[in-house]
DNA sequence: ATTATACTTGCAACTCAGTTGAATCTGCAT
DNA sequence: ATGCAGATTCAACTGAGTTGCAAGTATAAT
C-alpha cells in the first residue's frame, strides 16, 4: 500500500478544502501496509503535530460517506480504516482470531465473487466486504 | 431460519449446564427470521422473563466460542449473533447502508468463494464472512 | 438431611470507541 | 479592517460491551 496517489488533487476533486489535518490522514493510510484503526491514525499524526481526536473522527467520516476511504468492520470493536483510491481496489482481508491483526490479501478472489453474487441480487448491491479468519503465521509459530 | 434444532442436546453436546437463559437465547435466534443485536435478543427475552444483561452478553460469548453462534461484525456499533447449528449454515448476509438492516442470503455463493479464497490460503483460515451492502428494496422506494 | 463445591446469574461500576453541541480559530472575500 | 464559512477544538455524553465480586442454585459428598 505505498501511496502514489496524490492526495491534494484527491481532495479537490471532491471539493474539500485541502488542509493539513486532512491530508495527514490520507498520507498515514497512504503509508501504511496495511488498515489502521481511527486510535492509530490519530496517534501517528500526533507524532507529528497537535490534533483533537474529535477532528480525526469527523475527517474518517467525512472521507468514508465520500468514497475516498473505506471502513472494514472487524472482529474487534473498533473499525479499521483504507484508502479507496484507484491504487487501492477493494480486496478480501484476513483477520487472525488469535491477535486480531488484519492482512489485505489479493483483490483477484473479490473481483470474481463481486460477479457472481451482484447477479441475483440485482442492482441493489454497491460494494462486497469478504473478511477470511483464521489464526496467522506468527500465531500459529507460537502455539 | 425456523428452529429445527435440538437445542437441550447441543447444549448436552457441548458440556454446558442446560439452563432456563441459555434455551431462551437460543429459541429466541432459532424463531428469528435474521441475525440479532445482544439488545434485541435481552428485549425478546425480556418479553417472557428477568434477565440481566451481563448475563446475555456472557452466554452470548460463550455460545460464540463454542461455535454454535456465529458473530458478525456489521457497519453498526453493535455485533449480530445467529445460530451455527446443521440447519444453520454459513450464508453471505447483505446490509443496507440506509436503514442498516442486514438480511442472510443463499449459502451457495459462500461455498464457491470459499473453496477459491482457502486454497491461497492454506489451513490457515477457518472461516470466511461475506457482507454485500448496498440499498434495500424499502428503502429504494422511499426514495 | 446437611454441608461443601462448583457453576450460574445478578448488580454496580467501568472501559472503550465513538458522537454531540457549542465555542473558537483560520483563511478568504468583501 | 470586517464578516463569513468552514475547520478545529473542548468537554461532556452515549451505547455496547466488560470486569469483579456478591448472591443464588444445583449437584455431590458426608
Amino acid at each position: 500500500m505505498s501511496d502514489l496517489c496524490d492526495f491534494p488533487r484527491l481532495l479537490a476533486g471532491q471539493g474539500v478544502k485541502v488542509t493539513a489535518l486532512r491530508l495527514a490522514v490520507l498520507e498515514v493510510l497512504g503509508a501504511a501496509p496495511r488498515a489502521l484503526r481511527a486510535q492509530e491514525i490519530l496517534e501517528m499524526i500526533r507524532a507529528r503535530r497537535r490534533v483533537n481526536k474529535v477532528t480525526v473522527y469527523r475527517i474518517l467520516d467525512d472521507f468514508t460517506r465520500r468514497g475516498l476511504l473505506r471502513r472494514l468492520a472487524v472482529e474487534d470493536r473498533a473499525s479499521l480504516y483504507e484508502l479507496a483510491c484507484e491504487h487501492h481496489p477493494p480486496h478480501p482481508h484476513f483477520q487472525c482470531h488469535h491477535c486480531g491483526q488484519v492482512q489485505c490479501l489479493e483483490p483477484a478472489p473479490l473481483e470474481r465473487m463481486w460477479a457472481e453474487l451482484k447477479g441475483p441480487l440485482g442492482n441493489r448491491a454497491d460494494r462486497i466486504d469478504i473478511r477470511v479468519a483464521g489464526v496467522c503465521h506468527k500465531c500459529r509459530e507460537m502455539s
